[in-house]
DNA sequence: ACGTCAAGAAATGTGCACATTCAGTTGGAG
DNA sequence: CTCCAACTGAATGTGCACATTTCTTGACGT
């Protein structure tokens, strides 16, 4: 086993690529915005080219856009780009329902069961942050059902980018899928082996999310940086 | 507008990514070889720096497998990992078949009437080389039609993945795609309209190509560096 | 007064040198 | 003779300093 990663060790990267991602996640960063990286790198308490790695990663899976020699920036998603992204999702997803309605395992039908729960639990306490990540790992939930890692991989790209657009738009006024009830109907077509059902419902559902992106446009207002990394930063690793 | 990128500028990047990328299209690197960053430095005629970050690249896009602290490597996809592929492009493409199917523009059936057009008559000169290149790009090129762009590069990255396998294992006793008429009747019931014709052919068509690469399992064979980029090398940017 | 151009400053991109870590090897002890 | 341990070599990872490019500020000319 290794000795000890005494000094800045991979942490130190995933600490500053989560950090960037989550004040993305958390609205903070409104479209449009600069990225720079001397000043990401005096606000998180990184050297420059730590901040230049997670700002490379991040624009090569699709969360920011590089120009050349300008700076990378935050995206604007356009209608447009959110559509054919839901559009890829609805192709992927119906699918992935119809094969587990055909067939699923008893462990795939239990863990589908308990996430339902946990939904419902989240949904009657009223807990907006867990019903918010909950909502986004059912989707995952199902693809990792199938038992498919790659697949699991790609739709989880997918619905990345997906809420980025609500993070972006509306942080806190609505959670991520529309209505929570519509995952148990999903889940319970799925269980009683209703494929056509399921994949109907799964379309509309999507649909549904779409035209609720559609009317909440993004804003584009001027951020600053030190101010929207206010309590982000990048955590600390485990001291040992 | 930018005046002129005049000395090394975006286009060494692309060069050297470009360079290790056909290298592994043309089977020049078994599966499990390491790519050291000074011989590739050396043998490319670029700094490490370059290498470095073109390798991070390609490990980022899935072509590459990085063990940190140890280095990168051609990743030997399983049998296991080439089912899955093809079981997402089953999803997707059975999709954008049936899509087409059910409606498309005069000039996306002419599109698809001149590739395979195209194809019949490179099959019939027997220009193994021009079609691979255009079995590839009959997938891509459905994906095109409609009209989603996020769909397109979804598709073509997994394309890729796919014909990795196939290019590493067996370069060049035979094609990336099992019968070229399989395009021909694809394509023929898209512009029939039998939408469910098409997606069953579709899903054969596929599934083929699986047992068809099942087949021929990749050979691990140690491999010479300088050997492998024989010819290759970064090619150089169109001079101004 | 407005548009244009030039010089300074800041940010991005790049190469280099050093620290750290891992693999292969050699020496010694049991 | 075998096995373990420390050493040596190279390769990877990281920080720093410099070159290049772009944006801004100011002045000049029309």
């Amino acid at each position: 086993m290794p000795r000890k990663p005494r000094k800045g060790d991979v942490a130190a990267d995933e600490a500053v690529y989560g950090a960037i991602r989550r004040a993305m996640h958390m609205g903070r960063l409104a479209p449009g915005t600069k990225l720079q990286e001397p000043a990401l790198a005096r606000v998180l308490g990184v050297s420059r080219e730590r901040v230049r790695k997670a700002l490379h990663r991040l624009v090569h899976e699709g969360w920011l856009t590089a120009i050349p020699n300008r700076g990378t920036f935050v995206p604007s998603l356009t209608i447009e780009e959110m559509r054919q992204i839901y559009d890829v999702r609805s192709m992927l997803e119906a699918a992935i329902v119809r094969r587990l309605s055909e067939g699923h395992t008893a462990s795939a039908a239990k863990r589908l069961k308990a996430h339902v729960a946990e939904e419902k639990t989240a949904t009657r306490r009223d807990d907006r942050g867990r019903l918010f990540e909950l909502s986004g790992d059912f989707h995952v939930l199902l693809a990792e059902l199938c038992g498919n890692d790659e697949l699991t991989r790609l739709l989880r790209g997918l619905l990345t980018r997906s809420t980025m657009h609500f993070s972006l738009a509306a942080p806190r006024q609505l959670t991520n899928c529309a209505g929570p009830h519509d995952h148990g109907d999903i889940a319970e077509a799925i269980l009683g082996g209703k494929a056509d059902k399921a994949a109907k419902l799964m379309l509309g559902h999507l649909a549904g999310l779409v035209t609720l992106q559609a009317a909440h446009p993004p804003r584009h207002e001027p951020v600053d940086l030190p101010e929207a990394f206010r309590g982000i930063k990048a955590r600390r690793p485990d001291r040992d």
